[in-house]
DNA sequence: CAGGATCCGCAAAGATACTG
DNA sequence: CAGTATCTTTGCGGATCCTG
């Protein structure tokens, strides 16, 4: 595949691609649900380990929106709620293993 | 070629390269490059349009820090500056038709 | 022509406190 | 447990003016 002229960036599929994987933890969030299918809030918190709780939330959020990811809410006390990845969420993992390949040539370790 | 383990955000490849391609106008200075070869400062300018000239020249310092791109400077009245990819900035292609490809797929037209 | 210097605005992210 | 509400911080990009 070759690289398409860039008409106008409202329609750029890269810029399209770019803005929903832009976000400093959103990456992170999908690898792991990529890796492990289902995770709980608080689980995906612990992972991410510095995140606060109030910008998981936002990240979650946007995701959701862009129907990259699920959110399943059981009737529970305590509540119980589990993300996991919509199709379209899985098929970033493209995109992943993209940026992944070229880390891994470039990066000096 | 699975996805690996992110044992630390420090040594993560795939945040190494998406801090390589953050930056507004850092992937559409790129792909001008890679479909044209060599190009002058306010020729670029001109492409991208609505870009200032100060933050373009910002984005362009940090791509060429980061080894993406070449900067030659002629020593001519008036001066002419020519930028174009290092080999570094020629393998991100892979990125961009990743990036591409999943855009056209799922974008509504 | 291709910058540098300064100042400013804004959106994204963090800190903290409260809640069903 | 999984949020929401406020407030503050920060860093990128933009606006403007000056120069070899």
């Amino acid at each position: 595949m070759e690289l398409r002229p860039l008409d106008s960036c409202s329609t750029c599929p890269v810029e399209f691609a770019m803005n929903m994987i832009s976000g400093k933890w959103k990456l992170l969030i999908l690898y792991n649900l990529m890796t492990d299918g289902t995770v709980r809030f608080n689980e995906l918190q612990r992972r991410l380990d510095t995140v606060t709780h109030r910008t998981l939330t936002r990240q979650l959020r946007e995701l959701e929106s862009d129907e990259l990811i699920n959110r399943t809410i059981y009737a529970e006390v305590p509540p119980r709620v589990e993300y996991s990845l919509t199709d379209k969420g899985k098929s970033l993992t493209s995109i992943l293993l993209s940026l992944q390949n070229w880390g891994l040539e470039h990066m000096v370790e």
